[in-house]
RNA sequence: GCUCCCAUCGUCUAGCGGUCUAGGACGUGGCCCUCUCAAGGCCAAGACCCGGGUUCGAUUCCCGGUGGGAGCGCCA
């Protein structure tokens, strides 16, 4: 038996999207638990709508993913003899004939038959006129049988398929000489030995026609499985104007690329009860059978959970050196040190995204002197009452022999020993609004610990004169 | 319109004829914890699209309906 082979055959006009993302993963997945090769094939025969720009951009985001492919990438641009060989060996042997019928011609007799509410299949009108090279300009179409069923057995949705009298013989070359995607991507999954084709499932329908392809060309056809859609929250295709779909858009949200990998491998798959799978349970664990038929929806709040619950297991140095980049984004670069580190791991607890927590961290990002008061947070929490507890707290933490947290809340306490009635929360919330300029922030003790000593004792010092000057 | 496909909580899903008073997860609400925000723990609300069959018995099998989706290109 012949070793496993798919293959990932993106076209290059846009970014690379998160559907395109799963069934790139489901084929990395498959061909890494069965051992075999997998193949990354950019379609772009489409000269109009292909850029270098979109290849680069789907090469990134399969990089990113840390999707990686035993093959490739191999363009079709740069295969044209071999299409050109494989219609012209078609043609030779009548399997496939010239059509000098134009576009609008069709059109008009398309819209004739619909009108009367027929199904339009091309009509055959060049099919036995036997126009031979000099006939000006033409396309070249394939003989579709008349007859006889063009089935298939998919891996996911079992026997599938339709009449061949459905179809029409389709066309395999643009007047303009160049091969359809039809054309080019059967014949390169036969030249490059495919023998898994997993894909969308908006190609369920071309398949029969591929099958009549594969047939005129005395290939055997691949083993096909198609995935379901991941359609849009409002359960339609996904539109790259309605929803969040590129891969790239994600990474710069801030989720990291094992979130991305287990929610998507989610959509459309499950096993048993388990939701968390990471990157080697995948490719460990996947399998066809367990494919649903139907599609689903991209829910962005079970990524954000998914994407929170990762950073919380990420290594700290890891988690730094990813964050850095989203600081600087945010206007608060900082250097990595070990306060930083320390930060981090208060805050994966509360963040989100990397966004996020660059959001969060951007109190101790900033110039002592630049933080902004949140208006909400000062009126409520600082009382003129606390002024005298804050100023205490400043000599209190001047004092502390070691800075660490115990010494850190010991001052604390020290300070509430000597206030009447004073609780904890009474003194936290301000001396927080002074170090952080708001109400929410890791704990207090943390906090002013990750500060250091001379930029809490610069904060609440600034912060007495704003409180005095109120 | 035609062809094909799909159908369990708002969402992702478990279920492969009796174990279902239908389980889990996200989200939502409440409670607990608590210096704030989170995190965490506990509890709650929440679904088998409808109608026929088949069967002793249907969420599970079959048919029809309805609803949704995809495809019907000299796009991929």
């Amino acid at each position: 038996m012949a070793t496993l082979r798919t293959r990932f055959a993106p076209s290059p006009t846009g970014f690379l999207h998160i559907g395109g993302a799963r069934t790139a993963l489901y084929n990395w997945a498959y061909t890494r638990r069965l051992g075999g090769s997998f193949v990354l094939r950019i379609e772009d025969t489409d000269r109009e709508r292909s850029t270098a720009e979109s290849e680069a951009a789907v090469l990134g985001g399969l990089e990113w993913l840390g999707i990686d492919w035993d093959e490739g990438p191999f363009r079709q641009s740069e295969r044209a003899e071999l299409y050109a060989a494989a219609i012209e060996r078609l043609l030779a042997q009548d399997r496939a004939y010239r059509c000098v019928c134009t576009p609008d011609e069709i059109e008009a007799r398309r819209q004739a038959v619909v009108a009367t509410g027929g199904k339009w299949t091309y009509d055959g009108r060049c099919a036995e006129a036997n126009h031979g090279p000099a006939c000006g300009p033409h396309a070249v179409r394939l003989r579709v049988p008349r007859e006889g069923k063009l089935g298939f057995d998919d891996g996911v949705f079992g026997p599938s398929g339709q009449e061949a009298r459905e179809l029409g013989d389709m066309v395999i070359r643009r007047t303009d000489g160049t091969p359809l995607y039809h054309l080019a991507g059967v014949v390169d999954d036969v030249a490059m030995g495919i023998t898994h084709v997993i894909r969308g499932a908006d190609h369920l329908n071309n398949t029969p026609f591929q099958l009549a392809l594969y047939r005129a060309l005395d290939a055997t056809p691949p083993q096909f499985a198609h995935v379901p859609l991941i359609v849009g929250t409002d359960g339609r295709k996904l539109s790259k104007r309605r929803d969040p779909v590129s891969v790239q858009h994600f990474r710069d949200a801030g989720y990291l690329p094992d979130a991305m990998l287990n929610w998507l491998v989610r959509i459309g798959w499950s096993h048993g009860d388990q939701e968390i799978f990471s990157r080697d349970e995948i490719r460990a664990l996947f399998d066809l059978s367990e494919v649903h038929r139907s599609s689903g929806q991209a829910d962005p709040g079970k990524l954000d959970w998914l994407n929170q619950h990762y950073i919380k297991e990420r290594p700290r140095d890891a988690l730094v050196r990813e964050l850095l980049p989203f600081l600087a984004a945010a206007g608060t670069p900082v250097e990595p040190s070990e306060s930083l580190g320390f930060l981090v791991d208060l805050l994966r607890e509360r963040s989100k995204t990397l966004v996020e927590m660059a959001e969060r961290a951007r109190f101790f990002a900033v110039a002592d002197d630049a933080i902004a008061y949140d208006a909400d947070a000062v009126r409520k929490h600082w009382k003129p009452a606390a002024l005298a507890a804050l100023k205490d707290l400043a000599d209190e933490l001047a004092r502390c022999e070691r800075w660490d947290l115990a010494s850190i809340e010991a001052a604390f306490s020290n300070v509430l020993g000597r206030h009447e009635g004073l609780a904890l929360g009474k003194l936290a919330q301000p001396v927080r609004i002074a170090v952080t300029g708001s109400a929410a922030s890791p704990g207090i003790f943390e906090t002013v610990f990750v500060l250091g000593r001379e930029r809490a004792r610069a904060r609440i010092e600034r912060a007495l004169g704003a409180l005095s000057a109120a």
